[in-house]
DNA sequence: CATGTAGGTTCAGTGAACGAACCTACGGTG
DNA sequence: CACCGTAGGTTCGTTCACTGAACCTACATG
């Protein structure tokens, strides 16, 4: 019997197939469920897989999926940073940090048109003007990189979240750079 | 029986529980499989429903899925353009036209790190500026409405494709403004 | 040696996507 | 009138992905 590879075997359903477009192609690779939030929080500085796991909500095995294709991607970097425990953590290439424009946006328009509430407020680092709709300084009308940016909470934001993360998310703090997140209160 | 109504009963598992940030909740509006590839045609003036399922290759079932519950969320305008047979066509209102930075900056990306190849060129209809990466016009500098968008195909795009959706966009044509596909040519 | 923590994997149940078939309403043609 | 074509759907069985809970490993601490 003579078996002929077709499109069909080209895995899952995730791709947009005869597609001819750049956006469908961006959302093969980060259009499935979590994806963006992940990339979303390792922007924030999220780098460890139980911080993921608590500020997400998400199931462990659906984020042990993500993570393993965004390293493949090269959208995240799988890196070994103490070897006794064994302990890797997840750094934001240039590649996933890219995706802060689309990212932002889309957080523009959900508090536009979905939420109505200010969350959280990003400023340029350099003179602390607001980064407006499409990413510019309100002050110094400049183009704002994503290392540029500072992250302070907005009004409209719970001031004691349950989390840890969601907790040190509340300190003002630069995308990019990592989370510290409060050392566990020993239980005794 | 005592049926107490908790959290669980809130449908589906399309939200993204406790997150509070605007980016979850927009892609709780528009982050299904599909969803924003069928905002991307509105935008790019498809409004019929065999329109939209030739050029997506999306299920039937999914389609209509996709277009009632952006025609509940205020993103596609359902209305009737002819009565006898009864005709409806979606069109894209102010909410669903105020994606389209979003969708910019995912193609963007799709185009510099997964594609390569220039698929469509987006170009400020006053000047004939192209719209750069953030939404600015390389030659006058003005952000750029989506309704002075002209997208003209790129040399990376298929020069016949099969569908006459495809077809018809090749044709340089006005963001938002309806998409006019061949008559079908008659059987005979 | 028991307990805790970080970082996973495995598995059964469920909900969503898929593709094919079917249905309705109408217009045009022979 | 019978038949075909088209637009815009719905229905249905199968497959696939997401979910939540349980389990596993490696190491550190008391």
């Amino acid at each position: 019997m003579l078996k002929v590879v077709t499109v069909e075997d080209m895995a899952l359903g995730k791709d947009y197939v005869t597609q001819e477009c750049s956006i469908a192609r961006a959302l093969e690779v980060v259009g499935e469920r979590w994806t963006l939030l992940v990339v979303r929080d390792a922007i924030y500085g999220v780098r460890r897989y139980n911080d993921f796991l608590v500020h997400l909500g998400i199931p462990r095995a659906v984020l042990s999926a993500r993570l393993r294709t965004l390293t493949e991607e090269g959208i995240l970097d799988k890196r070994r940073y103490q070897e006794s425990p064994p302990r890797d953590e997840y750094v934001v290439t240039e590649r996933g940090a890219a995706l802060w424009p689309a990212l932002r946006a889309l957080g523009q328009w959900g508090r536009e048109y979905v939420d109505g509430s200010r969350l959280r407020i990003f400023r340029h680092a350099d003179c602390g003007g607001d980064v407006e709709a499409y990413g510019t300084c309100a002050v110094c009308g400049t183009l704002v990189p994503v290392a540029d940016v500072v992250m302070v909470p907005g009004p409209g934001l719970d001031s004691a979240p349950a989390d840890p993360v969601s907790r040190a998310l509340l300190r003002p703090k630069r995308l990019l750079e990592p989370l510290e997140t409060d050392p566990a209160q020993p239980a005794h």
